[in-house]
DNA sequence: CAATTAACCTAACAAATGTTAGGTAGGTAA
DNA sequence: TTACCTACCTAACATTTGTTAGGTTAATTG
């Protein structure tokens, strides 16, 4: 085991490089995908050989099963720092909007593990999958355990059905992933208008409608 | 050239190959993953080698781009019909419902075409990718000049971008791949749901809401 | 009949893949 | 010094991959 009598005040540089090749086969799979990301690719962006990652790994799969964790980890984590700032009694549209953004943020902006994991999540071996689907599961319910009170309080209709909408509003944030474009479009805005939308819907308000032609 | 005094009344013994391969890619791709689905798997699962898939197609990346193509074509295509039994002046909720209901339906049910490419749109070479967006560029657009006289109608507030609108539906609904489950939800419910949430939004009508605490 | 063609098969190619066994430079500890 | 351990490298392995060149069979055509 490691000695104890000296204190190790810099990390070791074992566990560096570990994280910057966790780093670098997330920028890779990002935009790569996961089959066309090869070892050998991964290790030269690190200056390493790709038999030298099992030093660090037990397996391809052991590195894109971190990935994919550490990915839904940190768009968890912001969403949940994002809505411990918010009062408890905040209002329905502040409450979405402020998750929204922060899942948003998290996806498109400087992070390649969470990208990484959109991207990829249909392409790794089941087995992977599989493990990883626990912890998807875990943000899942966040997302079900902060509407579920909002729906007793009377601030979203009682005849919605929340597991739906959840996957409604993954679906539409995730895919931003697609289309999204730092120069083009305002996060803040993007996550304005899903808030809104998911809130008011698209009927302007307090009209009377026609039910027939 | 084919002699053009007998007329075949049959389709030739290659169309029929042809579109089997297409049909059993699309399968694989859709099960597999792109790049875990081999060309001979493809041949072995039509009772044919690997090389006697060159006879149709010029190489993998043509049968890829011709999966791709048919998929969003026949999304594209039931999105259509469905839109053309409706009444010309039919209100926002409708014509919301019967289209997305269209593009689930084709999406999920009975159609590894549809499925396949959403599944492996992320995972098919750049090159492949480029020449299929044309198709998904004009796919998009039938929904847009769909809801473009609705809102001109008054019938969509005007403050809402119709753009972004589009790429959240879109999102939702291609999710949907991620979760449906046939023996679990019922489609048209799904989709009712899909449309309410987008139409009416999720807070309760014609309450005064209060802004604060 | 002979000739041709469509629709496959066989067998191999070069390249790339994940993975492993064994070696080695440099620092650390006794 | 000697011994040891961390963090790599080298070199190969067995597979698998897309792809191709050339052969084969059966049907069709003149």
């Amino acid at each position: 085991m490691s000695t104890n009598s000296t204190i190790p005040v810099t990390e070791t540089s074992g566990a560096i490089s570990r994280q910057m090749i966790l780093e670098t086969a997330a920028r890779l799979f990002r935009h790569e995908g996961y089959a066309a990301t090869s070892l050998r690719a991964i290790a030269a962006a690190c200056d390493m050989k790709a038999g030298s990652l099992y030093y660090h790994f037990e397996s391809k799969d052991q590195i894109v099963s971190e990935v994919l964790d550490i990915g839904v980890q940190r768009v968890f984590d912001a969403v949940k720092l994002a809505l411990e700032e918010l009062a408890p009694d905040a209002p329905l549209g502040v409450v979405l909007h402020c998750a929204i953004e922060a899942h948003l943020r998290a996806l498109l902006h400087s992070h390649d593990f969470t990208s990484a994991n959109i991207r990829i999540l249909g392409q790794v071996p089941a087995s992977v999958r599989e493990s990883h689907r626990a912890l998807r599961r875990a943000y899942e319910s966040h997302w079900l355990e902060l509407l579920s009170p909002l729906q007793r309080n009377g601030q979203i209709r009682p005849d919605v059905d929340l597991q739906r909408t959840v996957y409604f509003l993954f679906g539409a944030m995730n895919w931003a992933t697609e289309w999204y474009d730092e120069k083009r479009f305002d996060l803040a805005q993007v996550a304005s208008e899903m808030a809104d939308l998911v809130v008011l819907g698209l009927q302007p308000p307090l009209t009377t409608r026609r039910t027939r032609a």
